[in-house]
DNA sequence: TTAACCAATGAATACGTATGTATTATGGGA
DNA sequence: TCCCATAATACATACGTATTCATTGGTTAA
């Protein structure tokens, strides 16, 4: 900036009262005569005059500011984000926003030397965490937070006993009824590519949503159509060339993700298999794309706007100090072409 | 927080040393031996300790962070964000993270209240502008800030004569790339779909590419066949059909935007329209959709991985006072199956 | 008339760090 | 032996605000 900014003392001193005043007048006090204050306000929009953040939030001890930390899967592209997440920011950002919070963020490497440290350096006032990350590490990470009595909370899978709060979504129903909707249309032999392991809960109860359904049709839950694949298009056409490969016959596939889905499209075409009429196809997130896709993608879709707000919301009762519980989110079911419903 | 954070007097107590000498032994200032150092950075670690950032930036002056500011289409939907500019908003985050600065993130409604005066308020070292409006009403904003001398960068359209600095793309020779494209494939009537007047400086500078491809093709060029659009999918479906209604016939659209192309295809097809064999269709900025949609969008690629680190690596020479001037990045036509040219 | 009271403001200070200046100790050169 | 240069540290202070406490002048009630 050109020009020094004014400070406090210089409005003061233009209005012939004391620095003191000036910060009261600016704030609304009911302390300052309404006169003083007219005048200290007009005089400091005449200078432009802003608080200083930095002085405000050493006095004060709270910043205004909440931290966004989006942990990247490992093997992301640079500049690649997964769509779903991209969403999630959005609706963050405008939830921090409506609620007076300015937004710090930050992609965190999971491998890398984790910086969380945002709130002891009052940096900001609270956190949330976002992205898929392998859980286990995820949580000794965040014990530690913990321990420092932090405010954060966490996109992520709501299981029985977890240190922090979380926020997501209902993974096993969501799948359940994708999984059901399928076998109401006759599919027998389904598919699941996703990594089920408890390193990542939320895909587990994806794929225990899968061995739900499948049970209460009657089916046969048969471990190797499982294939792992972790959330993006190029482990998702692996993971369907490993199927094809193999002997089993499958009639649909469950991605869970919508980017493993479009994925698994792109191979199956490719190796001559028509979607929906040979396998069938759904996704998980209902990511812009996946309405665009040929044939258009089944999916679930999360109420992000939702999400963000909820996220905000809570973390706010945090760092106000109420109580919080984790929530569950309800998801719905997105009917598109690629599970061939719209075939009859 | 729990317990109350230890401040640099907690160290330099335990070491037995002055609050000074721990806050340059933090900082690894060559005026404390490398026998103290090691003793208070060890003892840093024990407890954890971070230093305040507000303190540090009060007195320092400077806060290490940077603002993005999004400037929202006025009828954006709430949770929807232009693909593109959260591609650059990817590469933004990754390329200040790197460069050693917080970024700080806010979408701005134009019409609203611009406080844009985040670096008056100490709150970035400077601005990042980012995304379509009027740049009519945009000017006049910035045109105090730049007489407060702040420091900022935007995204956006280079011309003659600006106050600021911009880095944007070669929108006109894009355009005529792409427009060339189509006449070489021997189309001759070409619609323009997007708003071609000063207030979208970059939709024009399109535009002109346009006029300067159909002429140096020996092709009339009908104002008739320029259809105002913003940027979104309904904006282009409906210039499309208003193009339909007209009596004009037209064998080929570009599309100032993906976002307009798609939304263009979509009207063409519901319209018994085939696409590319009776309008062949081209897009410009190769949003991840444009790769899925049906047929795939012949578009033109900005490079937002290295915009993003131009914007931040200029922004950075700026806040330190050195020389920067605007930049136009060339961008590369991407050749997919809806302009045709795979037909043959 | 006077004590008590309230409204409005000023004075003093704390927040935690970084930095310019002063101080001490140490060693080398004359 | 004495002086000066250097290294290492301590001292003092500034950054700009918000808040606690003290002060002032004017008003009300006894």
């Amino acid at each position: 900036m050109k020009d020094e900014k004014p400070t406090s003392f210089d409005i003061a001193h233009l209005a012939g009262v004391s620095q003191p005043t000036v910060s009261r007048a600016l704030r609304n006090s009911p302390l300052v005569s309404e006169e003083t204050r007219e005048k200290i306000q007009a005089i400091a929009k005449k200078l432009n005059y802003q608080v200083d953040i930095n002085a405000r939030n050493l006095r004060s001890k709270e910043t205004r500011t909440l931290a966004l930390l989006l942990c990247e899967d490992p093997g992301t592209d640079d500049s690649l984000i997964n769509p779903f997440f991209l969403s999630m920011l959005g609706s963050i950002t405008r939830a921090s926003g409506k609620m007076g919070y300015d937004l710090l963020i930050s992609f965190q490497q999971q491998s890398g030397d984790w910086n969380a440290d945002y709130e002891n350096a009052h940096r900001a006032d609270g956190i949330i965490f976002l992205g898929y990350g392998d859980y286990i590490t995820y949580m000794e990470k965040i014990a530690h937070l913990d321990r420092m009595g932090a405010h954060f909370i966490t996109w992520g899978p709501v299981l029985a006993k977890q240190p922090g709060h979380f926020i997501g979504c209902d993974n096993l129903n969501s799948a359940y009824l994708s999984i059901k909707h399928l076998t109401d249309l006759g599919h027998k032999k389904i598919a699941f590519l996703g990594i089920a392991s408890e390193h990542r809960p939320e895909f587990n109860q994806r794929y225990q949503g899968y061995v739900k359904a499948l049970l209460e049709a009657g089916l046969i839950v048969n471990p190797k159509l499982q294939i792992d694949a972790d959330t993006s298009e190029e482990m998702g056409y692996e993971a369907t060339i490993e199927l094809l490969k193999g002997k089993l016959q499958f009639d649909a596939i469950f991605g869970a993700s919508d980017l493993i889905a479009i994925g698994a499209i792109k191979a199956l075409q490719e190796h001559g298999k028509r979607v929906p009429e040979d396998v069938a196809v759904v996704g998980f997130d209902n990511i812009p794309t996946a309405s665009y896709t040929n044939p258009p993608l089944t999916t679930v879709q999360q109420d992000t706007k939702l999400a963000g707000e909820l996220l905000v919301e809570n973390l706010l009762k945090l760092i106000r100090g109420e109580d919080v519980s984790s929530i569950l989110m309800p998801a719905k079911l997105i009917i598109r072409d690629s599970c061939g419903a719209n075939l009859r």
